[in-house]
DNA sequence: AATGAATGAGCCTTCATTCAT
DNA sequence: GATGAATGAAGGCTCATTCAT
């Protein structure tokens, strides 16, 4: 049963590294210790291998540090935005152990039928953790469509610094990197929590 | 030159669909009615008709519209940001013709040397003209840091529109389409506007 | 392992007959009855298996006979060193099976980099032990730079029968073929003998 | 006309450094400033070119200095015969101008039609000179047969310092140049000289 | 349960040649 | 007389997959 762990993991990295085209069954292989043939042995395909990655790079994904939720404290509705803002940039910039990241960049690019399953399992819930909060930081005072529109921009801000990583180097030479993520966790958190004000924007002037 | 130019169509919708490395030089010829060895003649490698694709498409899209400055109107640098969130968030969701989200977010998942080109020439110039829409809101109310924090979330929060959209749509049935860009540049605008508010959060309350 | 030896075998004689660029993998694949990818899948590469091919014919090319060596009988060395001539010429030009005599040549005129492994492998100890035979048969009274021309002029004697040959057709008709070789032996061994004679040319008149 | 020759030319020294298969249209043409289409326009064939350039080749071989003949001093055989193979080594070693040795070399690795041409246009009246001078000091001790063997050992003795050029370097550190060709042709003079002694081997001892 | 050998499809590229101008 | 654009055939190589063991 090693042999095929053994595989799945090293699946897991070269995909993440070199994308589902760019990585060969081979290399796999070679950095499992395995047989050429152990990939169409133990997974049939190269494809349903990759579909099995997925998951499992999800499943492993939030191991590290669990969610900070409203429930944790209900009435401090403030404090556990923040939190869950800097839980979710660290999550994204700290890819230290499974490279979830990545095989989440390309498979939005290039979604598989593997998206369906990792929207319902794993993306789902946190995000509705995400509107609960929100929700409760503008007090009732934004309807649903505006709330969606925050929690999608609050992550959008999130992802830029992972998905536009590349970009970012090119473009500023003192570039934000994964040391920077509690900085980057309050200038969104500060945004995130004026966002919420709801009072119009003429009215403050 | 007509032969030049449909290769260059015929492969940026072939990169597009299958990316860099799923486009077959085969294909692009097929598509753009030319012999396999019209790559090769034209434009040397798939690789140089890569990068010369990537150029080409970003620069034709925002072909239909002018990028807003701050030059055009320096005494009202609130609708000039306007103008420039709207125009941008157009661009990205409006792909009409050139299919640029897509190159662009293969891209970045899976960067190529063609990337460091794309930076330098095609995206620094916009980048930088949201800096000093972004500095000028603020009236000098941000050091440099933190503006280019906010310039990069504020690019986050439109480009999620696009990037994540495989999986908005499977997240949120009523997602949001090309049709809610202004909505959506609507709600960034008025995000980033009060961002650029110096006053510090706590005083608000 | 049939597999691996027929490719080896079907491209020393493709090689031969094409040369290296001329001779192509897919026509060394079809000869030897196997798929094309066997060539990559055993050698790597075509060059690499050319540099085999040529060791290979160079080492079964005296498989049937041993070199005769001053060790063999050290008190006569006039009679090693007409045996080692030859044995060479008969090497030469008796070429049944392995086409060496061909591929050194067209290596000679075209150099590769297999050059270099066959130099130091295969030839230098050759070349080395008609070294000792000349000393010998000198008696030491030659220097180094004598002795080393005089082994040199010896291998040309013997090599200009086999890499001239196709110009010996075309100028005297009754050419010199491999029924000559002990005729050719004579005649070089004879010269050779002679010019180690350390007796200064003008005092034999 | 000036380009016609100019391919000519260019053709002469591509084919000599890459061969026929190696060397490229391409890069004839490039080299002699001239249009892709040039060689076929001008010689209709890749393969029609490389016999004009082996024609051409030839034509200009022997420009530089005159051969030496036995009628140039009838009673003087073994100065003149010292000074052919002095005159025969250079030829070989100092390719400065046209490099008809490698375009010689290759064509006996692997001949073609040309051959037969430069056989009887070119190579014979040389080695008829050599076979009279030969003769000459041998003073009629040489039947044809013997005779015909020695002009080819001291031919074979010339080449092999041209020919075997490739090998030599990887096998004598300190190995012969075209520095060396009067060394050279002292050796084989002296031996050739002995060689036409008529005495048998054994009435020396 | 697992493997080493072997396969066939397909990819990028090169090259001599042609053709309209 | 000469050329730039375009072609088609072929070549080396890679890769996921299969098969006998």
């Amino acid at each position: 049963m090693s042999t095929k762990t053994d595989i799945l993991e090293a699946a897991m990295h070269v995909f993440a590294e070199r994308g589902f085209r760019g990585g060969t069954v081979r290399e796999i292989c070679e950095r499992a210790g395995a047989n050429v043939a152990a990939v169409n042995y133990h997974f049939h395909d190269k494809s349903s291998l990759y579909a099995e990655v997925l998951q499992h790079a999800y499943r492993n994904a939030g191991a590290g540090e669990a969610m900070p939720t409203l429930a944790d404290a209900p009435d401090q509705p403030e404090k556990q935005l923040a939190a869950w803002i800097h839980w979710y940039v660290r999550r994204l910039l700290h890819s230290d152990g499974t490279p979830v990241g990545r095989l989440m960049a390309r498979e939005l690019a290039d979604p598989t039928e593997a998206l369906d399953h990792l929207a319902r399992g794993a993306v789902q819930p946190v995000f509705s953790e995400l509107g609960r909060l929100v929700a409760a930081v503008a007090g009732g005072g934004l309807d649903d469509r505006r709330l969606k529109l925050q929690c999608i921009t609050i992550v959008g801000q999130c992802l830029v610094f992972h998905s536009g990583r590349a970009m970012l180097q090119r473009l500023e030479p003192p570039h934000f990197t994964s040391d920077d993520a509690e900085e980057i966790a309050r200038h969104i958190t500060a945004g995130a929590i004026r966002a919420c004000d709801p009072t119009p924007l003429e009215s403050r002037r």
